[in-house]
DNA sequence: TAATAATAGTTAGTGTGACAAATATCGGAA
DNA sequence: TTCCGATATTTGTCACACTAACTATTATTA
């Protein structure tokens, strides 16, 4: 395969995956919800998957732990989760929506799969599978290769 | 179109192109290159298209002013490029790339690339093409509405 | 049981992104 | 010439990503 076709996809990502983000932040602000991108994602998987420990979802969120501890700070702080000490392990939390983040979860919810469906425009529905299949291939590629080369360092 | 089909795709892109600069830095680590990913980006323009002012490389590199002009003081403080004044409006730099900065762009660009083409692992030409028209469609679609309902903010 | 390893979560440091506001300068109109 | 609206860049603030180091707790095992 040609180098030079495939040099700047990243930048192509990059970039898109901002612009898809700031669009959607802009109009969370215009409709005066008070979230981040991010934080709605974390609220979205408690929905469906209530009081997990922070453990389980960073893995399901693809975050971090030290991020995944500062959004679930900032939620806490706004009363939409709170922390619940795990019955067995002292060391966990099981994260909780609380009634106030289920009430937002629901009144939220249509807004944004319209803010969503935006960016699908032209599109069709094979060219997501197309693009989900793609990402899943380059993430599957470069997966798993923490130690690779990294001899040095 | 249904809506949940496509619910999740910032999310996907989103780790996506968080895995992508994830892996490339890591192998820029491991190579010992002092540059960050964004830093590269911009050393790469440069390299095209040197003496450009700040406005200009924000345009082309799609940065925002505020973490452009960061950026290039990190480039700056390593000595890879260094701001000239411009001989006509004070307002604004030439951005310039050093002869140390040409020297580090021609010494790592093979390296770059073979960093790149990992993801690209059973994927083929026409995968790209499609993943490029797919994510300027996005980008497109979302862009220049920064206006649209924000009357509240 | 005491020492050690592994796990859950937090904190700190650096880089980046978005947004707002401040500063300096430019260019044109009154 | 002076005023005023644009333009170029910087600074400040908040949020997130990644790394490394740290605390507390649990599990292992000698």
């Amino acid at each position: 395969m040609s180098t030079d076709l495939f040099s700047t996809y990243g930048d192509l990502l990059d970039r898109t995956a901002r612009k898809v983000k700031q669009y959607a932040q802009r109009r969370f602000n215009a409709e005066n919800y008070d979230i981040t991108v991010d934080q709605w994602l974390i609220l979205r998987n408690l929905n469906q998957n209530n009081d997990l420990n922070q453990s389980q979802l960073a893995e399901i969120t693809d975050k971090d732990h030290p991020t995944l501890t500062r959004i679930i700070d900032l939620l806490c702080k706004k009363g939409l989760t709170e922390r619940r000490i795990h019955p067995a392990d002292r060391r966990s939390f099981n994260v909780h929506l609380t009634e106030l983040g289920k009430h937002h979860v629901a009144e939220w919810s249509p807004k944004m799969a319209e803010i969503r469906m935006k960016a699908w425009e032209n599109l069709t529905e094979a060219d997501y599978k197309n693009l989900k299949r793609i990402l899943d291939t380059i993430y599957k590629n470069l997966d798993g290769v923490k130690s690779e080369g990294t001899d040095k360092v």
